[in-house]
DNA sequence: CGATGACATGACACCGGTGTCATTATCGCA
DNA sequence: TGCGATAATGACACCGGTGTCATGTCATCG
């Protein structure tokens, strides 16, 4: 591969100034600029990043730690892949920055971390993003000082900077605009409860169904999440089942996620039960596939996997040039909530506190 | 940031010593060893990349070029994520040697892959590997001479090494289970037909029928692929009606993909036909989410992503270390039959062409 | 007992850019 | 006309490792 050495001389001129073309850091006459720019074509001269970083000291690369992309199919893999909404974020907050985005992944171990970061630091990356699979606690090795981190979609307890969704409202607002929509007695298929989101998700309906004046009914709750184990579907249809047989029948199932969603569906249909007519069926991630491809589609809140990476990224760029806004504890992401089909509006939704017929 | 001299310092050695301890390449005294090992802990001593890769020419990066990460929810996005299994069986493909890989994303724009393919050459790749979101045609921008390249779930006309599925050979074994499970009137809802794959596969479609001496009956076949576009569901919905009204209707639908067969199963729901005692389904991709998640779970052909991945790495590594395996066409990669419970078997299976009652 | 070679270690140049400083030519303006 | 400012360019050291070669120390062997 060239050098600039070898541009230099064919160009007639030093090396020095062959640097100057390529980063016009310094007046360089009209005439030698065509002449280094002739020559870098005719050599198809690519400069050394290696080398100039060495002098310069500046990297100019952002390490991404992810597990998103192999999420091997084996060991516990709570969501899929939407999470990679959150890489894609990153890269287009990253875009004009001048940086390049290097990712690396875990397969889905986070012991793998630890070599992926050694790398990062190998190249001496400016700064460095971990994005976790879902919502959750973590615990990675320590940086060398001076290396900024922001953690997306988790957090640990150093407090380290985080971006975390912010499933409590989240769920807060769906329940709150299926009350508005007229539904009082709402089921909640949750998911296992050693999950953070599903402990702040249900912090959320209970929320919601408070501030209705609408009494917390444990028989309409139930966790049925056994992370795609056989028997889940079973777990879901016995559930389901004794839910619809109750005298009081939830008029609308809230699934932990899309991905239950999508197996309620085949559950009610089996069972006869039609989607939204008689019951109305809501997710949680806005996993759109799932979402906008099923019929009908489903109504949901959005994870603002997106939103969360753009903002990862200006935490990154700002802590790397050195500003040092203090904050307390993870920052929160709301995402809004996807009204479709999937559910009835028992009465017109701008009605509010007004009871309709079909309730209790 | 520690360097290396530091280190001799502290230990009292020559940086080369130092050297050696981290490499391991020529013999240092155990008392010796161990002084410079306690000062690059006591220093956080990391080595650079830069330094090393300057001096010993080797970068030992390879750089991988995807739209599959951050593929923008607007633009034509025929597939969808699952397409970062590639990415996943290229990673498992060279864990072990001693590469490491960076990763690139266009964000589904292929015009974006030149700058990133220069910001790689700066890097200094041995190898590249381009995916595709989609069995397609590309057309990239030449490397510089030396730099070996494998392409992913695409091809080119300049004949660089190629790695892609075998859709005719996937639709073609599917078909003929179908047959063998007794299905002979099997309608096929084609993708659009501009795309490789659907041309490839209705190939394969045909051929799986000649072979079992089922004439081909164009009533059966339709394109209803608007991608994603309004009129989709409305388009497909004709479609069937259309087909299920023949005196001869289809005892099975072919999908042109999972996301098609969602589709479909909300749609005979909607008509009141059961899935798969009415009518049975297919699909192709084997789109985990969906096929696994459906109820019923959904037959499909698994596109073989993560095996084509392990192949291209194969490839790649074997480009790089000089063997010139001369090699004409595109790999082909063919993946198995998931044969679930969304098609009925209309006989035994081990009954071959013996005709079943049900048929005309 | 001296030659031989494996072991252990250091001095020094070099990889390919860029920062610093020096040098010369050109120019605007007092 | 003289002088400081700016343009245009080059010489040279340096970034942090590693390849090459030289040197010194023992242990082994004929």
């Amino acid at each position: 591969m060239a050098t600039i050495y070898d541009v230099a001389r064919i160009a007639g001129v030093s090396a020095k100034t062959v640097s100057r073309v390529l980063n016009s850091d310094a007046p360089v006459g009209k005439g030698t600029r065509e002449a280094v720019e002739a020559a870098i074509a005719e050599l198809g001269f690519v400069p050394s990043n290696a080398a100039r970083m060495m002098r310069s000291q500046r990297s100019r690369l952002i390490g991404l730690i992810t597990g998103a992309i192999s999420m091997s199919p084996e060991p516990t893999q709570p969501a899929g892949l939407p999470e990679l909404f959150i890489v894609q974020g990153i890269q287009k907050a990253l875009a004009g920055s001048g940086m390049t985005l290097m990712i690396a992944d875990t397969g889905g171990v986070i012991e793998r971390a630890a070599p992926l970061i050694d790398t990062f630091v190998r190249h001496r990356v400016e700064g460095l993003i971990y994005v976790a699979e879902y919502h959750q606690r973590v615990k990675l090795p320590a940086l060398p000082a001076g290396t900024p981190m922001v953690l997306v979609n988790c957090f640990d307890d150093r407090s380290t900077v985080a971006i975390v969704p912010d499933d409590r409202r989240g769920q807060h607002d769906l329940v709150a605009r299926l009350v508005l929509a007229g539904h009082r007695r709402i089921g909640y298929l949750t998911l296992r409860t050693e999950m953070v989101a599903a402990q702040l998700r249900r912090e959320g309906y209970a929320q919601a169904l408070a501030e209705a004046g609408i009494a917390y009914d444990p028989v309409l709750v139930e966790n049925c999440d056994l992370e795609g184990r056989d028997g889940e579907t079973q777990l879901l249809w016995d559930a389901i089942d004794r839910m619809l047989r109750l005298s009081n029948p939830p008029s609308v199932l809230c699934c932990g996620n899309d991905k239950m969603a999508l197996r309620v569906y085949g559950i009610l249909r089996s069972m006869g039960r039609r989607v939204p007519s008689e019951v109305s069926v809501a997710g949680y991630d806005n996993h759109r596939v799932i979402a906008e491809t099923l019929y009908p589609p489903l109504t949901t809140v959005d994870l603002p996997y997106t939103a969360m990476g753009v903002r990862a990224a200006q935490r990154l760029i700002s802590l790397i040039s050195g500003e040092i806004r203090e904050e307390k504890g993870p920052t929160l992401v709301a995402g809004p909530v996807y009204w479709r089909e999937s559910v009835t509006e028992l009465r017109p939704a701008n009605v509010y506190q007004l009871k309709s017929v079909k309730e209790e």
